[in-house]
DNA sequence: GCAAAAGTGTTGTGTCTACACCCATGT
DNA sequence: ACATGGGTGTAGACACAACACTTTTGC
């Protein structure tokens, strides 16, 4: 069962990379930033951005600075660890791990992005490298459950949005139907919404002017503690 | 910002290691399991079991073959990856990136382990190696969350119980109080428990018997699906 | 006035905590 | 009988979904 020790110096060591789904709210869909492969393997193909560990730096320093060169990273909201892969066969060429980074980007900005780089509906993928599909629906998987129970909706709205806007923004994350109304009552309730004061004018069309509201904390907060078994008292 | 591309051939490699919080509720206090280092660095100090990550192997096919050498892993009843971490001066000596796993014990089990380990309260853990103190309290916290709303109780009680073992493992592993009564009629409205139809005869002092119940699965199940904004319906 | 958009009132349901009370056994 | 430990009944708090209704605007 256990192998011979061997000296560190000899030790085969993988190489590492930091790859990040990086999601948006695009036009009422959920979409990924998505880049075409210039080499080997996968020529071609679509794939998520990321590249190489360097030494005397972290994984999310490393993560930070290729996502420097796809999108301005002071548009990036948010960005939290996903998974570490593993699997020995996950590039034919080498041995590597990759681990996966969520980036939300807030649905004011437009960033620039290279020619080789496009958004992507996620739930219309392209066929990807590697493993990158499960790794983007995982991503997926993380942001709806954590619009659930904490604030997370801060990364992808704008600064300051009316609430059919966050309704929007919600449907298209969730993939299901939200309710303006229902959205409003949960999120001031918890104290995750605030008033700005303001109001939008309505446009041609008529309509009542919404009020708008921005969220109260701009960092991840846990709004939704305990389910259940919470503590007595 | 961007580096000069350099051949990969060249490429600085990161050692990789594998670390499990294998954890255990003995003695009505949550328990992880330390081992004390062998050699440098943190000679002596108390440390989280793992090692290197070998060629063709996955994380988690590494740190099952490391436990190996703790605990039988017939005994591991859930494993379940937590993070990767990075810092470039996490191990004073060389390049290393740890992935962290988190591991649980059934209760019944008393796993023979080596004269270099043993276990500790997670509560009063003495000083621990490198960045292993951070890792433990993030596996408990894990733990605990997904005590509320997964099955991950099947995973820490022995195969068959009274409710009022199955509240002590919860106590021990909350750190607060859960009342029985309580406990049972959310476990099974959830159908995470069911009755075995059997029952334990009281003790010398007496009392009602108490019914037997078991997990209904012994996989991780999420069981309290969506908090909020659940889809219509 | 009428359509459009936003926001409020209200009802019903489900889930949880807390606590009083009842049940089955040993001595 | 009474102590001990297990289990049930029930009331109240709370959070949420659903939907009817009202408000405020443009035309």
């Amino acid at each position: 069962m256990s192998r011979k020790p061997r000296p560190e110096s000899t030790r085969p060591r993988p190489a590492h990379v930091t790859l990040a789904v990086v999601l948006q709210v695009r036009e009422g869909r959920l979409q990924v930033l998505l880049w075409q492969r210039a080499r080997e393997p996968f020529l071609g193909a679509w794939s998520l951005p990321g590249g190489y560990l360097e030494p005397r730096e972290t994984l999310e320093q490393s993560i930070r600075r290729h996502l420097a060169v796809k999108v301005d990273v002071r548009e990036l909201a948010h960005l939290e660890q996903l998974e570490t892969l593993s699997d020995p066969n996950r590039n034919p060429l080498e041995w590597e791990l990759a681990t996966a980074y969520l980036g939300l980007v807030p649905a004011d900005v437009d960033p620039a992005v290279p020619e080789d780089t496009t958004w992507h509906t996620v739930s219309r993928l392209p066929e990807l490298a590697f493993d990158h599909r499960a790794i983007t629906l995982a991503g997926r998987e993380r942001l709806r459950a954590k619009l659930s129970y904490t604030n997370a909706g801060f990364a992808l709205a704008q600064p300051v949005f009316t609430l059919s806007e966050l309704r929007e923004i919600y449907v298209a994350a969730l993939g299901h139907e939200v309710s303006a109304t229902n959205l409003q009552r949960v999120l001031l309730r918890r104290g995750v919404l605030e008033p700005t004061g303001d109001r939008r004018e309505p446009g041609r069309s008529g309509g009542r002017p919404a009020a708008l509201y921005r969220f109260r904390a701009r960092r991840l907060e846990i709004t939704d503690q305990f389910a259940v078994l919470r503590p007595p008292g």
